[in-house]
DNA sequence: TTTGGAGATTAACAAAAGATAAGTAATGAA
DNA sequence: TTCATTACTTATCTTTTGTTAATCTCCAAA
């Protein structure tokens, strides 16, 4: 994801629009302070609402029947998180969204904002960009699945995601892998120690 | 998936069409037969194309480092396919799009209908209706990996999808639920042999 | 009818992952 | 500084999966 060529098409729109679009946008849209392990949403609710983070850091998980908690994304700062039970399937959301640091996010209405597209066509564009780079990364995460093994997974996601790593807790980045906690430190020590057999044979 | 639904969504949007723009989209879209294993597009292309399948069943599948094919999804009739590389990527198809059957495609030029919608603000809903569905789609299948282990998604792969299991070999559907065919043929001995033990005890 | 080939199963072994529990390290609050 | 909590690691054992190769079962072409 390069996150700085979509925000810019994405707040790009705001120039096509009108003076009272911009109100009730605005009017809608509320800047609201997460602090760490506050929830954007639970589950069970269904407030069609999209959130933009400007600042911080929120994940979605959801409760199985053991109990256990299943990190499935996470998501940071420029991007947008949303429950796609309520906003896809009208239905209460099974996830809950938490933030995992001091997240600053708008909070925008999802209904308000098809609306404004549905009156500026313009704008069309933009929501069409936004569904693509949503599509290509579940595109890309299912082929993750299918063509690689855990361990290839997870160097994937240190590789492309250097930074993220060092803010998610082990712990969630391995449901979001599909795999358990313990699995992940086994692959970590494995990958650590080839690193090292590596480096000895170099020397 | 109810694709009879979807159907009635797609094909309706041609109530909407001018003369010309019918005239266009017939005039560039042609019926095609492929044979058994025949392909609608190979790796390397790069035809901004995609299928309708009126009659049939498509596989997509690409080669990897070993040189084995891992097939990643099938698509049937009433279903559209087309390559994600070409038309969300710009780049030429990684993948084979393989007929699985006889096959009946109305092959349609991509460009043309992005530009017949962008000229039809009414087929708008018709494209978003569209992209909703391949997203809950893709979303359904990141979360089948995240949540359920490969046993569980086969069985639900059966129960979802029970007249395709019977279309498609065991092997194709092993690497779409991201396993071995080995391994999947241990996991239906291992049902079957549960479901022997059910039945035993009930009598 | 025979036979070749593809798909599926089985076997045997190695590698990896799940489950559970115990131990260690790191962190922040009192 | 201490303590408690949380994350991570390690250990042990069981289960599952990957790999490779052999075997079995069909089915269609010769």
């Amino acid at each position: 994801m390069i996150d700085l060529a979509k925000l810019n098409h994405y707040f790009g729109m705001f120039k096509d629009l009108g003076m009272q679009d911009l109100k009730d946008l605005f009017a809608n849209t509320s800047l609201k302070t997460l602090e760490v392990s506050d929830f954007f949403m639970k589950e069970g609710e269904q407030k069609r609402q999209i959130a933009y983070i400007k600042k911080g850091l929120i994940r979605a998980f959801l409760v199985d029947e053991k109990g256990d908690e299943i990190t499935t994304v996470v998501r940071w700062e420029d991007q947008f998180i949303t429950s796609y039970d309520v906003i896809l399937y009208n239905r209460p959301s099974r996830f809950y969204y938490q933030a995992l640091e001091k997240t600053e996010i708008l909070v925008i209405d999802y209904d308000l904002v098809q609306e404004i597209i549905a009156k500026n066509p313009k704008l069309e564009q933009g929501r069409l960009f936004f569904l693509h780079n949503v599509l290509k990364d579940s595109f890309a995460r299912v082929e993750s699945f299918t063509l690689y093994s855990p361990e290839e997974r997870y160097i994937e996601f240190v590789k492309s995601k250097p930074d993220i790593v060092n803010r998610v807790p082990d712990k969630y980045i391995a449901t979001i892998l599909g795999m358990t906690p313990v699995s992940l430190s086994r692959i970590r020590k494995r990958i650590a120690t080839k690193e090292m057999q590596k480096n000895s044979t170099k020397k």
